[in-house]
DNA sequence: TGTACATCAGTGAACGCGCGTTCACTGATGTAC
DNA sequence: TGTACATCAGTGAACGCGCGTTCACTGATGTAC
């Protein structure tokens, strides 16, 4: 009882693994209908990075755990490294969108940019080891982003946002560093909660962010 | 000739591997007075820690690289973790010798407290893999400090340096709130250049380390 | 509607790899007498 | 000074492991005629 089952598509469906499921399936190998193993494969690999950090995660594992051969990822995935590349670009949309819907929420001006930085520390303390690999990886992201013919990348989006939401009074050169620095404040303070240097705490973490030049 | 040779401590001697070097072990089993090898294995570790990130540092390749067979390691250390934890140890102190090095140097008060934070930057670009392995050992670390005996940690030592180094007329919590920011800002920004997110510019971190409240 | 065929997303066996760790061992060192 | 002995830091062989990736394959699907 102590080992985890391996359902077909445990990740996504229900824990119930009776006939019905089965039939389901179309086909001899799998209930997919088309492209709905590499979404499969990200939403487990998503999951497993609930428990764990990425380095810790294999190939043979994220198949494992979506119920198909391991071989079965490379009709989705060149190799690992593409498939961790997806899961930091799914992380790094997850994060943009956290803060636009932060910020809707309190408006735009200081106050959003204190929620977008909230919510930027939120989105680190509540997903640590896939905050950590959107940034390991965010070089192939922007290469990724590029490919998909998007105009600058999801990280250069972030980069821009934070630079607007800076006073417009202040002179270019000054709104670049102090757009520099509230990054750098979020950043900092979500990785040293990370590694247990810091306690969460929402009060401190408004505190801290409220300091900040505005 | 592509390859590397693997010489008997070539982690801390110099190139050459005639009979000198041969002649200088005491015994048949190497180099070593009380003591040597595990200095040697640190110092092994932390020049491949120049190379690469711990996760891909392995225990045979430290030995592989001091020349020694791997399971000499164990006289020394537990485990692997053992050996990781030693390194992360070293760099935590050399990074509380940078600190109080650049804060001699400029001498007290907001002079130097902003050298200390610029020597925090500049020890994590130079020491990118170390300064990592700091943070993401920095538990073990503090076990290791009170094994020793100390009074506190080497962490908790940064963290109440930065909180002196706070303006005294501050209220309590304020000073706690604004030592935070501090360290996040130098801590965020350390990692965001270490990522690829932003250049490093020594022009740039002052004046974004200088903008703090102090 | 029936048949022939190309496509392609899956399969399981197999590969070589380097890892961390264990084991029984060896042989030089320092010590007691 | 010489001998017997305990200590202990090294050794190399071996363990089982899970990994990423390759390979030739299978069999259901959709399409052309």
């Amino acid at each position: 009882m102590g080992k985890r089952r391996c359902n077909v598509y445990s990740a996504s469906m229900s824990v119930n693994d009776n006939s019905v499921n089965i039939k389901q399936k179309r086909g001899a190998h799998g209930p997919y209908h088309h492209g709905d193993l590499r979404a499969a494969l990200i939403e487990a690999g998503l999951d497993l990075l609930q428990q764990r950090e990425a380095d810790d995660i294999g190939l043979r594992e994220v198949a494992r755990h979506v119920g198909v051969s391991a071989t079965a990822i490379y009709r989705h995935f060149p190799d690992k490294d593409a498939l961790l590349g997806a899961l930091a670009h799914e992380g790094m949309k997850k994060l943009a969108a956290m803060q636009r819907a932060a910020e809707a929420e309190a408006g735009g001006g200081p106050d959003g940019f204190r929620a977008t930085g909230a919510a930027y520390v939120k989105f680190a303390v509540e997903n640590p080891a896939l905050f950590r690999l959107v940034f390991s990886c965010a070089p192939s992201i922007n290469l990724l982003d590029s490919e998909l013919g998007k105009v600058g990348s999801a990280m250069r989006a972030l980069r821009e946002n934070i630079a607007e939401l800076m006073p417009a009074d202040l002179p270019e050169y000054e709104r670049k560093v102090a757009a520099l620095r509230a990054w750098s404040i979020v950043h900092g303070l979500s990785l040293l909660m990370l590694d247990g240097q810091i306690e969460y705490d929402e009060e401190t973490i408004y505190r801290v962010i409220c300091g900040t030049t505005l």
